[in-house]
DNA sequence: ACCCAGGACTGAT
DNA sequence: ATCAGTCATGGG
């Protein structure tokens, strides 16, 4: 039995459509696998699970998978028209979403997220996907028929020694990811209440977990518990930041990009932030000095409160 | 050989 | 509060 042959789950998308394409491989999920066909192959709050487009629908199929779980996973619940018309007007913004004007943010599991993101520093997307698939394979448990490694849990990682998570070529992340499964798996964080948390205090919590400091708090927020205010900033998106919207400031601080950022993005601010990265990180003309747009947006002051 | 990667932590100011 | 040094590893 393969997850091909189960029967699947057909959703019909709005018009703003989904690209499964650059939303999979857009640096928020690391467990998705292209196939010679065209389709994901990957997980869904736990269970393995095939996804494809076909016509004007999304497709999903795996054993025990919702189509509830579905809608949530990919955001299909979302007002995607209320979140573009709360956008600012902003010809950067503007051509990062004609780029990829189905790049969606995902909700995804808080604990896999969150260990996404421990690895994450100083690694290329490709490499933690690596580490993710390294750590699936060495303590995953294997989840029938597909024979495949479900993501370890935070009390199989806890119990596991620093030298084993060493050999899934975390480097100096391991310490990292093997404190905080202890302080997940021990109780001194929890990532279900963090789910009921205002942003802010969430992400307080979250930076209590080694490992995880402003920028991968951010990240589990935005990619997990869907706070489409937060607004990571990594070297990418400092970099479009520093040559487009502080085009001539020097020594700009990343707290004032932060509060920039913000204040000029408003609420679905961390939406903005992916349609940047994507943008930045695959559009070859994005950064090129011979680019062109009609009256960038300018940083302002500083606003105090 | 050299630089960079979806950074965080530590210790010195 | 701010700031440089340091932390492994692989890809270009």
């Amino acid at each position: 039995m393969t997850l091909a042959e189960l029967p699947h789950i057909s959703l019909s998308l709005s018009p703003h459509g989904l690209d499964l394409d650059a939303t999979l491989a857009s640096g928020q999920a690391f467990s998705w696998n292209r196939t010679t066909d065209g389709r994901w192959r990957g997980w869904i709050d736990g269970r393995p699970c095939l996804v494809w487009r076909h016509d004007e629908a999304l497709r999903a199929a795996g054993p025990e998978l919702t189509r509830e779980a579905v809608v949530r996973y990919f955001g299909l619940d979302l007002p995607m028209r209320d979140i573009f018309a709360s956008f600012p007007t902003d010809p950067f913004l503007e051509r990062a979403r004609e780029f990829a004007p189905g790049l969606r943010v995902l909700r995804q599991d808080p604990w896999e997220t969150l260990c996404n993101f421990i690895c994450s520093a100083l690694k290329q997307i490709v490499q933690i996907a690596q580490i993710n698939a390294e750590l699936r394979r060495a303590l995953g448990e294997r989840v029938e028929p597909p024979l495949l490694h479900a993501y370890p849990t935070a009390s199989r990682l806890a119990l596991a020694s620093e030298a084993q998570l060493r050999e899934c070529k975390l480097g100096f992340r391991a310490r990292h990811l093997f404190v905080a499964a202890r302080q997940i798996a021990q109780g001194e964080v929890s990532l279900e209440k963090i789910g009921d948390m205002p942003t802010p205090e969430a992400r307080e919590e979250l930076m209590r977990l080694q490992g995880v400091g402003e920028k991968v708090a951010n990240c589990v927020l935005l990619f997990a518990y869907g706070r489409l205010e937060a607004f990571p900033i990594d070297v990418w998106v400092e970099r479009v930041l520093r040559q487009l919207y502080f085009k001539g400031s020097k020594r700009v601080k990343l707290a004032r990009m932060a509060d920039f950022s913000r204040d000029h993005f408003g609420p679905y601010g961390g939406y903005a932030q992916q349609f940047l990265f994507h943008w930045i990180r695959n559009d070859p003309r994005a950064l090129a000095k011979e680019a062109k747009f009609p009256a960038p947006p300018k940083p302002g002051k500083r606003i105090r409160r």
